[in-house]
DNA sequence: CTTGACATACATACCGGTTGGTATGCAAAC
DNA sequence: GTTTGCATACCAACCGGTATGTATGTCAAG
């Protein structure tokens, strides 16, 4: 039942990518209070932003008070924080570091992941975008120490595609001519540069328009000799 | 004077789009005042998004009143809205838009537009990143008024380059077989996400990195027959 | 088996500061 | 004498944060 409440709760809030397991204690009450707070802060985050989250509008939306708030979490930051570390960049992990390793495939498993993501995408995941970008974007120019946790994420991010690219080369899989550590960066800000342009206009057109000639560019880096394979 | 006051503005603020000509009456002081605070929330916007952004602050800024403000601006929004037109709209047409015009060869003004960018860029700039875009990840979710103006904003955008295409194509001077319209949204996506991602890292060497494998893409847009002229 | 000491996990009430917004005043221009 | 272009003073609402109270443990000493 525990596990049902942790599985349903990215489900929920943020459906498309998959919960991560939960590795705490299932029993303690302790848990189930700061769970409650910490989903009701990244809903909350994920819809305003950071700075113009509201912590009255999160314990209007939890059975929470003031006192278990700042029971659980220092302040406003520590708060940010724990959503960034324990609710994003998890689902991260989960969505797209973990899938990409050891796989001798990565282009095909990338544009996998990707049409996966644009076919379960609601209006609603469009509208408010990804939740990294989204702090990244209002975080990084103002807070240094918001920015270096963004800053690692990607960087794993990164990595995980240039090791999957490195792999696949060996696997004859990749064009071993290719630069994986610069494509990789390329990549992520492609796509995160797609996902903020079908955010501004909602329209899942120009997701599907701009992921089509992401794909495309992602299958251009396979080895250039005919597939012996048909 | 006047006119070097205007030249001077995005100069200062957001050197690295030229200011558009000033077509507002030089002489009048109630001009002044009103741009003086349009120059004031637009760095104070720039710097910590709009929600964020303290009428106070911009106020403090300048040496306008609160009074002086409403008499100019029926709301906090208003003012969001005529920053956003006024200034940043404006700063692109005549970084992006008007350079496009009546071009015969698409791929390299591009190419000098982004390069330009590139050398001219500061640390600041690539802090606080691309003033349209950081608009339009915090508002597009939340306010369809913005969401529209902003989408608007990009649409144009994307005309301007999807138009240059096809006069390039006309002139052979682009392949005639690309998706003008497609790839005006990819580029300006990617570029986007480029910008994005340096913001995010703080560091030159991410800008051009995108940069260089973004050139790479739009250079492979030229005519697939060797070129007559070496 | 009970009792006192201490810790955990909140709940409630309150605080000073800041927010966007307004009502009024008033000198200069037309 | 009315309109324009501000300046000043003030406002309720909300903000993040804190001080204090309290119910429910835990655990060792007697």
């Amino acid at each position: 039942m525990t596990k049902n409440f942790f599985n349903d709760r990215t489900k929920k809030l943020w459906h498309l990518w998959d919960c991560r397991p939960c590795n705490k204690n299932p029993e303690s009450d302790h848990i189930e209070t700061r769970e409650k707070i910490l989903i009701a802060a990244f809903e909350e985050i994920y819809e305003h932003g950071y700075q113009a989250a509201s912590l009255s509008n999160i314990l209007k939306n939890t059975e929470a008070t003031k006192g278990a708030l700042y029971h659980h979490f220092k302040n406003k930051k520590e708060l940010g924080y724990a959503v960034l570390d324990e609710v994003v960049c998890e689902s991260y992990m989960d969505s797209w570091i973990r899938p990409l390793e050891n796989i001798d495939d990565p282009i095909t498993v990338i544009k996998e992941l990707l049409t996966d993501y644009a076919e379960m995408a609601t209006q609603d995941d469009i509208r408010r975008g990804c939740p990294l970008h989204n702090l990244a974007q209002e975080m990084s120019p103002i807070d240094d120490d918001f920015r270096e946790r963004i800053s690692k994420a990607y960087t794993d991010w990164q990595k995980a595609i240039e090791n999957a690219f490195e792999q696949g080369k060996k696997a004859g899989n990749v064009n071993p001519s290719i630069d994986s550590k610069s494509l990789a960066l390329f990549f992520v800000a492609t796509l995160e540069g797609c996902m903020g342009m079908a955010k501004t206009t909602q329209s899942i057109t120009t997701l599907t328009c701009c992921g089509e000639a992401l794909l495309e560019r992602v299958e251009s880096l396979r080895p250039k000799f005919i597939s012996s394979e048909t």
